[in-house]
DNA sequence: TGTAAATATTGACATGTGTCTATGTCCGTG
DNA sequence: CACGGACATAGACACATGTCAATATTTACA
């Protein structure tokens, strides 16, 4: 967190659109940014992603999603996990039924890092 | 839309869409993006990338990477790669030196994508 | 209490991935 | 032309990953 860096070259003004390309990243952090980018490169989890946000009230439960997809339930439950463990998911059980929510913060940050603006 | 997006790199279906939130994501569009998204979900390339960005001129020879890192040669080439084939580096030849330079629109399109601003 | 529905977990399998050593290719120089 | 240096490719191997069927777990409700 919170690394500025005041004073910049005219080569390293250029260079900069976005923190990814503005200096090197560390070795541990790119250990630690890596799992994030894992976690959303795959078809599946992109899109279930993007339909949980795209969802009345940003969130959507588990049998929802489930028939968005040709797949089994297991194999469902299984991206969301992995959504969920790297924190790009909250999870919230209302009786039988789990509900996901996209942590917006997790994905914008990852989205900074890589240097896009929001049209 | 729709009247051809057969031939689309990963890159360029990137740089024509909406952010990620804001509706659900085409399966196939998905498809198209994960790619993109697996070139970076390694902390190695995501150095690699760094690295080439930060160089003098933005571009760096695969002699200057190769010390970086504590892997051997062909496991550096391997994932310059990578990322060359995704469309996020760019590549010449000048002599026996073979310089990588980052494709910054592609990266930031992505982050776009991802819903990130720049700081 | 018992049954059914919604999710998660387990175990298995095929495929993908990161790394290495060994070798090939291209280029400049003597 | 031959040699050496820079980089790529090929093959091998251990490990990770996506998927499924089977089973467990949790909860509501009759």
């Amino acid at each position: 967190m919170s690394m500025s860096l005041p004073l910049l070259t005219p080569t390293e003004t250029v260079a900069c659109c976005s923190p990814l390309l503005k200096q090197p990243i560390g070795a541990d952090e790119a250990i630690r940014i890596a799992p994030l980018l894992k976690a959303l490169a795959d078809p599946v989890r992109l899109r279930l992603l993007s339909l949980v946000a795209s969802h009345a009230d940003q969130e959507a439960c588990v049998c929802d999603l489930n028939d968005a997809f040709d797949l089994s339930q297991p194999t469902i439950s299984h991206h969301l996990k992995v959504l969920h463990e790297v924190g790009l998911l909250d999870r919230s059980k209302r009786g039988v039924w789990v509900y996901y929510r996209v942590r917006a913060e997790a994905l914008s940050a990852l989205g900074t890092l890589l240097g896009g603006v929001v049209a």
